[in-house]
RNA sequence: CGGGAAGUAGCGCAGCUUGGUAGCGCGCCACGUUCGGGACGUGGAGGCCGGGGGUUCAAGUCCCCCCUUCCCGACCA
């Protein structure tokens, strides 16, 4: 059986699953388990994404560099809660060559140990920090179980390592990277997300304090869609990396690390599909437009592509992304459908009675309002209307949230809207390991996120009713 | 690694209880009629029924073993 899908769709939105099968991507048989292939649409998802975090890394002053794929295993292991908690999905080569390698070399779960073992050779004085590095690679983690987009074996995505010689700068740095996330997140994919921290027991392996964001998807389930984390000194001591500093005292560097990953391609779905198949945003849509003709007989046909064409020539040398759907062999409606299975934002009719008329009917896949538009008018309105679908995007998804963000006052409460109704659910913790504990193997939903600094709730825990020291947002997540 | 389920045409599935010529829908190819919301007719191509062993005159179907995949958990971006 190859049934590749995202989570919960086929039961919930069949629309999306067709979608995602068809035309964004989709695990193939007889592969490495849980690896996925990505198609043409989807990788072209991921492009746009790519161009507006990378815009942004530059803007903020970053610079791209590579690393090796594999990675000595006694290297990783110098951070003790890093190996711990990366060992168990390891993927690890032992023979290259046809021999068996002395020692063995583990494909990258992540490259902080590679890269800080290298950071060394290349930091010695406080004049050679800050260093602002990125890097766009795959990584391979062999989770016990995956989902297409969302947890694939061997995944995509950039991880960002940044070296610097105090605390507070590299602090800086963490939550900088954090609000770049949470802007391509919600400017560019339309997807709101909560911003904070991570309780202890979620943190990335190794870092001092891990700052999420985190989206709801249709499903009402959380998805951590990237992460920044502050790393404070422990790989520059676990990789022995000091410099000078400018009191010239020996000191480590402060480091930082932050990812963003194909995963959000699955979110972009999750996060706007709707019964009728994927709702792209204009800015990652690989078709912002589609110009669908329609006609009957070979006379109409000519006048009718005529028209077309002319579109879109205006539209594309106005940088709008068009298409025009001229296959004889499927009639309009099937072509409706199918570009709105495929998330198109605009769908442009052109029929003899439009020519007729010089004008052109536009269909929003926002809401599938239905506007005609004089020919003059089509490319200032086709501008204002991917405008408009970008924020509904955003604006639909803001509402759902808030529609799904309960308050939990007390247990009972916590526990049954967790299992009834999903969604974020917010009140105050103690602070205890114990009450995160309970939460999570009684209804296995888990802390998503806590407020940047401790905030006093004003109110008792929500689980165990002592003194709450924080304000938690629960949610089952992916 | 536990608990469920499934492997039959490119995709989705029926057939198995009660063994007897390999089926359906979609898709694909050809021709014709259609074309402003997923068209229809006619004709056609396409199968080691997951693999191995057994029972039988005869196995997709019954028995045994193996493999793979999916779902629900534990683990995780």
């Amino acid at each position: 059986m190859s049934k590749d899908r995202l989570p919960s769709q086929e039961d919930d939105f069949p629309a999306w699953y067709q979608a995602v099968v068809r035309d964004a991507g989709m695990a193939e048989n007889g592969m490495a388990k849980g690896t996925m292939i990505i198609k043409p649409h989807g990788y072209a998802v991921w492009e746009f994404i790519q161009s507006a975090l990378d815009s942004r890394f530059k803007a903020t002053g970053h610079e791209n560099v590579y690393f090796p794929l594999f990675i000595p295993e006694k290297l990783l292991h110098k951070e003790a809660e890093h190996v711990e908690g990366f060992s168990p999905e390891l993927a690890v080569v032992t023979v290259g060559g046809g021999e068996v390698l002395e020692e063995p070399l583990v494909v990258r779960p992540t490259s902080e140990t590679i890269i800080w073992n290298t950071y060394a050779n290349w930091i010695q004085s406080y004049r050679d920090l800050p260093l602002l590095y990125n890097q766009w690679c795959n990584v391979v983690r062999w989770e016990k179980r995956s989902r297409l987009f969302l947890r694939t074996t061997e995944f995509l995505w950039q991880e960002g390592h940044t070296a610097h010689a105090s605390r507070d700068e590299a602090w800086e740095e963490t939550v900088r990277m954090l609000e770049v996330y949470r802007e391509v997140s919600e400017d560019v994919l339309a997807i709101p997300v909560l911003t904070g921290r991570k309780s202890e027991s979620e943190r990335f392996p190794g870092a001092v304090e891990t700052l999420p964001i985190e989206g709801l998807m249709r499903d009402k389930k959380a998805l951590q869609c990237g992460t920044s984390h502050f790393l404070g000194q422990n790989f520059a001591k676990a990789y022995d990396v000091t410099f000078l500093n400018e009191a010239g005292e020996q000191d480590h560097p402060w480091a930082t690390s932050w990812g963003f990953s194909t995963r959000m391609i699955g979110g972009t779905i999750m996060a706007h599909g709707d019964d009728k198949g994927l709702r792209l945003p204009p800015a990652v849509a690989p078709v912002q437009v589609v110009i669908v003709p329609i006609y009957r007989s070979d006379d109409e046909r000519g006048g009718v592509l005529v028209a077309a064409d002319k579109a879109k020539a205006a539209l594309s040398g106005n940088g709008i992304r068009v298409r025009i759907d001229d296959r004889d062999q499927h009639r309009p409606g099937f072509k409706f459908s199918e570009w709105e299975l495929k998330g198109v934002p605009i769908r442009i009719e052109i029929g003899p009675r439009d020519v007729e008329a010089d004008q052109v009917v536009a269909v929003s896949r926002l809401d599938g309002s239905k506007q005609t538009l004089s020919s003059g008018r089509v490319i200032a309105n086709m501008s204002k209307m991917l405008d408009d679908i970008q924020k509904g995007l955003f604006e639909d998804a803001k509402a759902f949230r808030a529609a799904n963000t309960h308050e939990a006052t007390d247990y009972d409460t916590l526990k049954a809207g967790i299992a009834a109704e999903g969604g974020f659910w917010v009140g105050a913790w103690c602070g205890d390991a114990a009450c995160e504990q309970k939460v999570s193997s009684e209804t296995s939903a888990t802390i998503r996120v806590l407020p940047l600094e401790p905030t006093d709730p004003g109110a008792p825990c929500a689980v165990c009713g002592k003194a709450g020291v924080d304000r938690a947002t629960w949610a089952k997540a992916y």
